[in-house]
DNA sequence: TATGAATGAGGTTTCATTCAT
DNA sequence: TATGAATGAAACCTCATTCAT
């Protein structure tokens, strides 16, 4: 449950660090933060790729180029190393999100810029996924359950809820009753996320574009594109 | 909880229950049934509870009250036995939904007739976790994934458009964008499936007056509630 | 902690049981009764051997041939087939033991006979490595010292004493103190156990004749030898 | 098997204490025989405690408070550096019984003196938990075993039969036999030891009391206290 | 058809040992 | 000399699958 705040190893002098594969950078410390950052990578896209159960330490470890021994440095086992992960990859998330519009304009503007980056940073990208893992290992890591509930869902629908009301008094949204419901605001958008994993080969959805729809249904039709 | 289309399985009118000391039914055929009937309950509360790869055939084989072997002679393995399943639930739920609405009045009260009975049936019994269940492993199962996708995903997309377009042209409905995006319809009845699976202790969601809102930013509000 | 009764397996009709590697004996039951046998032999062969933790499951199987999965459809895990397996072997020597004398002539014959009893039929045999292996393992699995304790020491002791005050009252002891360390009278019979491990190699011991020395001390000379 | 008292590490004269900052010792020689030192002591608590097997270097690194790597600068390997303890443990004592009794007095005196200081300085102390580790780990460590045998064993027999001799000749044993097996002799001394290490929680055992009752068996009761 | 004891591949985890710093 | 991160062999244990009964 502790945070190990990523030992914020501040990237040596040299600007060679980074990617991974890198050859031996400066000093232990920051090699060790290397493999660190490698291994947290490679286990993200195999439980991404195969769930908690199905993940071997054997895949993670090969991924990340170190020895299956190495992961036990970092992680006590591999339930922790999984929940540890889901926060690890969370917190920069919601920071950036949180500390993002410089509330101008319009409510649906700032919703939209909220969303468009939303759908762009996160439902587009290995962090879209995550969404889905947490959805799907929840049930059986209520600690990851809880701390994705605590940390996004109630600060999401909070600050979707301050926005709804704002919105209702300056007369943009109509809905009286979607203060009650911010949900409704992201549903489309946690649609999108599952709909990219699951049946973007059968059927590709741009998400933008229902994003647009949706908040014309909410705001009412734009006048100008 | 208990499924049983297989409920043809009224005992045939002879009196040879005799063999062994089984109380409830007659031929081997029915008790082979009675047998497949129990394993495929048994494994669904456990593939829900436990996702696939966590589950495990001797608990199946327990809750069923067979032995693990009997598994074998009603499914090749662990793999098609989570396939298979996944269609025998989905396949009754489906067909009772396609010959439900007798489609008169108008399209607001058909879509929340049928959605409520679908939050009803669906949304807050076994079958809602079977939906996050395939959201959950479908990326590892292709075809489970597939197979959803042809007989739910796509046809409901196909009736929602219908009903969209019946609306748009009835004048009920004025955002004509919807029609490109049905998703958008039934998003809040996913979101509540997902948010009674993993949030319900934190937050309980009344998913039935969501709807109402989300139907009422749709069609516009109700006058006489 | 619970005892499992060696499950009693009354040998089945046709005498083919007892030693190992027999073919297929009649039921079911009674070759796994067999394998269990066979389990606990090799495994307090190997304990014996080389000590709890440097035992391998794997061996332990190899000997008892059997696969590795098959322990543990009989044990829980190698910490508490060790604890039973101390149990079962020492329950029946101890009951062995307690309805061994039939309580006749001298006090002195009462001991020599029983020790060396307890000599033949444990000192120098496997079982006598058992009694180095608890005094070996017992600090890191109190469970075994205390069962130990409780239903050899304790019992022994008790027993020593008895025969050590009736001896007293008799005239055949004249020490008196004897009777608070009955530990004394044992003492010579512990040190073949252990010498027969260690040093046996280096210097043989004719327990029987240390025995006999030891209680020359205790009751005085022999007149005839 | 390098020998190495090195208890010759007195600190040098020399005040150059300088490169970094330690409190003790001065210069390299005399810090790296203080690692040494603490890598003994703490890889003998751990190894009487654990056993060879369950101990892990990284306890006694941490306990002796170095590196991991350290202890590979001072030891080949752990098997080696488990015989060496031995040795290094045992050898002080051996010396200083050997070179303890001015012999005056009767027999029983010097006994009692020997065994009582015996008992004082070993049995009671995390030397007899050592006696105990030896019988423990004997049989996988031949080395150990021959060590202790010829060093120990072999030497405190011919001294014990040599006092039993004198005994015998100056009429204050009567039993002859005992020269035979002077294992009797001690033999109490060693259930104290094994005693303690088991079963001094169900009950305390007074070693001292039982060794006086032990030679009053062997010199006949005592006139004086 | 039904059983469940048996198997053994494969997973997680530990830990003695090495070696670049 | 001293460190401790890294290694990877090897241990324990699980569990899908088989097969004699």
């Amino acid at each position: 449950m502790t945070l190990k705040p990523t030992k914020t190893v501040v990237a040596p002098a040299n600007g060679t660090s980074g990617t991974r594969a890198e050859p031996p950078s400066s000093n232990r410390a920051a090699r060790a933060a290397e493999r660190r950052q490698a291994i947290i990578e490679a286990a993200l896209e195999e439980f991404i790729a195969r769930g908690f159960a199905a993940t071997r330490l054997d895949d993670i470890a090969k991924r990340a180029g170190v020895a299956k021994g190495t992961i036990y440095l970092h992680f006590k086992d591999k339930e922790s190393m999984f929940e540890e992960l889901v926060r690890l990859v969370i917190v920069p998330v919601v920071e950036r999100l949180t500390k993002l519009p410089p509330p101008a304009g319009s409510v649906r503007d700032l919703v939209e810029v909220f969303a468009s980056t939303f759908l762009r940073e996160v439902a587009s990208t290995r962090r879209g996924d995550l969404v889905r893992l947490i959805v799907a290992e929840g049930p059986r890591f209520p600690a990851v359950a809880d701390f994705y509930y605590r940390e996004v869902v109630q600060r999401g629908i909070a600050g979707m809820r301050a926005l709804i009301e704002l919105g209702i008094a300056r007369g943009e949204i109509r809905e009286k009753g979607l203060a009650k419901f911010p949900q409704i605001l992201v549903a489309p958008v946690l649609i999108s996320v599952i709909w990219q994993s699951l049946f973007e080969r059968h059927a590709p959805l741009d998400a933008q574009a229902m994003l647009r729809v949706h908040l014309d249904l909410i705001f009412g039709e734009r006048r100008t594109t």
